[in-house]
DNA sequence: AATGAATGAGTCTTCATTCAT
DNA sequence: AATGAATGAAGACTCATTCAT
């Protein structure tokens, strides 16, 4: 029978219906449903009720996708950390950018209103407090910090190369992440101390500086 | 004997003796026990039973003295503010020294052993992600950092006058405290990406940069 | 067997099996066993932990269904109430009684062994003592006792007129109702004061006088 | 020294100094407290910290003086059932009332303003709820019942005999006093449903009937 | 695959009681 | 006699997990 079975009673919508996904597709629902519950609630604040009211669906499928919170979590971070690197390092390949302006571009990416939002940075956020106690998060973490740091490393060199300049590429690079980041943190803590515009034009400020 | 049995043996028998303090001294300790608890346990790790075992007392103590948990914590964060504010402000109060020197001395504090420790660094990342949902943590922090970009400010300006330059002081206040606080999250997340001797000296080189 | 296995057997061994029930039997079971808690233990000694070791259930439970113990309470209120206005005035409608019969029927049922029980009556007490702090309570009390008054007064005017007799048929209706609902008190206090036969009698001798 | 000690220390008022008085004096007071608490927070909201807070004294003291909390409850029903004989039954002896004056004065008191008023009803409706757990005040409770009965079950007779009257006196003296109690309760509960007026005039009312 | 009823360990809070001062 | 710091049992509530349907 290819006809929707309808819920005869009252319901309010669809959703009385038991709706049947593919596995990967309501992996994915629920992991999408984890960062908007983070972005909301905060880490702390998220639980498996906040979660599955988010997607929607019932209290008992995480464990019955993931076996586990702590798994879904984990899942959830290693996915927008994944789109995190494909949004900035994807961006850069593939193209003929000069170095300085694959620079700006990763540099320009973090404070891009679609990022640099209190939305955004507290999913980030929520994932950072919860990396001490997680030997899972902090491993996914590393990989990516690794990552950043050794792509602007190169950045760095290439820039100096270019311009027959000598400078410490490693520090530059632990500098920018730590500048950007930074600013991150503070704008969680207190989104008015400083606008996106300054944060950015403070890390421009940073790389003038550093070939000047 | 006259003399007051003290708990100073560690252990479980030294509890049956039922230890009398001051009010005062026992909020001390309670919220010595605390910022202990929030670095070995983090933030949401830290329960009433792990601040009242860490501090050597009843469950119930803590409602005596502070009336919630929430309280301590607050009490917790305005204790450890206070102290971070006497340390780095503080000491650059009442001597002679070049404006450069206390730029110097306040960024050096920062990357002190004893400051830059997992433990210490712990506790900050713990309040860190509490402030999102705390009014009053955020208050508390948010006049810390207003204080902190001042007195950078003040000092950049000075700097740059002595030296006749034109720089951005608010541009460059934001940087320093972004960088710094940016290191002290990347350590938090990852100890092992630098040492505390390369944060520093990034830091340094950020300020040698501004004024070349 | 298809037979679901209830746990009839009064005993721990029952309740390894998971007993499932739909959300309505449930609450009518966890509301019926609130009440027994109330009759046994008092208002003050009926507990969470009461309440569900009454109902063999988990602790958990309550909050699953009614969010809290306070919202069990009051729709346990709310179910003894309605239960005794079916009891009472349901028993009138439909029926061509005299008014002095529906008088005497609204009155014995207050003393009918069923109801005029230590168990039933500590029921009524152990509400009786949250009245005062619930306004949720108090409302639902309020209503009981103007449809009780009504009801009284308006039989009261119905015999009257029948009779020929001029009576203060709001007074003889709050006394009534005070003389009921004092015997119910000082039974509650002491059931060896007087019987229940005294007590029915007594009621039934005051409606006599008043239109003697 | 004869001088009283005061605390240098700035303190709010004489409170600071440690007061001492007799045990009589101190139990007094801690049982006038003791109702003033139950009258303002009901008995289960009664606490130890509620009633010291109200005599103004340390919370130790009332283990200090009574034992438990629970003795003290009991010494307090027992003063507040001895104060109310007296006011009833002491005023009738010793004088050469007529029966119907003393059964009128009886009443009467009850519905007297300094007694029929939230505040104290709410001592006795407090005590109620805790009768039927507590066999000490259960005792304390039967010996007034009795002798309230028992009082008014001879003035009934005394009337009755001088009226040449034939009455059940020991159902008349159950009703009234059902009567009263009723009116009582429901005044707790709600004190909107009638007035003190009502209510005493339906008892004179009562007793009118009975020798109609 | 999906639901949600049921569980129970864990957490904060209350509060009568104890006891050093 | 009086204080109030300290205790710990008991209570309500939260929440990840289990499992019958």
């Amino acid at each position: 029978m290819a006809t929707t079975q309808r819920s005869g009673t009252r319901g309010k919508s669809a959703r009385t219906t038991r709706h049947r996904e593919s596995p990967e597709v309501r992996k994915k629902l629920l992991i999408e449903a984890t960062m908007r519950s983070i972005a909301k609630y905060g880490y702390s604040g998220t639980t498996i009720e906040t979660i599955c009211s988010e997607a929607q669906v019932s209290r008992g499928l995480i464990n019955h996708h993931f076996g586990s919170k702590e798994e879904l979590i984990t899942q959830s971070y290693k996915a927008l950390r994944d789109e995190w690197m494909f949004q900035t390092h994807g961006s850069l390949r593939g193209s003929y950018l000069e170095p300085e302006d694959k620079l700006h571009a990763m540099i320009r990416v973090n404070f891009d209103p679609a990022m640099f939002k209190q939305e955004y940075l507290g999913i980030w956020a929520g994932f950072w407090s919860a990396i001490g106690k997680s030997p899972a998060l902090r491993t996914l973490n590393r990989e990516l910090f690794d990552k950043d740091r050794d792509t602007y490393q190169q950045i760095f060199e290439e820039i100096a190369r270019k311009r027959g300049k000598t400078i410490d590429a490693r520090r530059a690079a632990l500098s920018i992440i730590a500048l950007i980041d930074g600013f991150w943190l503070e704008w969680c803590l207190d989104p008015k101390g400083f606008t996106a515009e300054e944060a950015e034009a403070a890390c421009m400020g940073f790389v003038a500086q550093t070939f000047a």
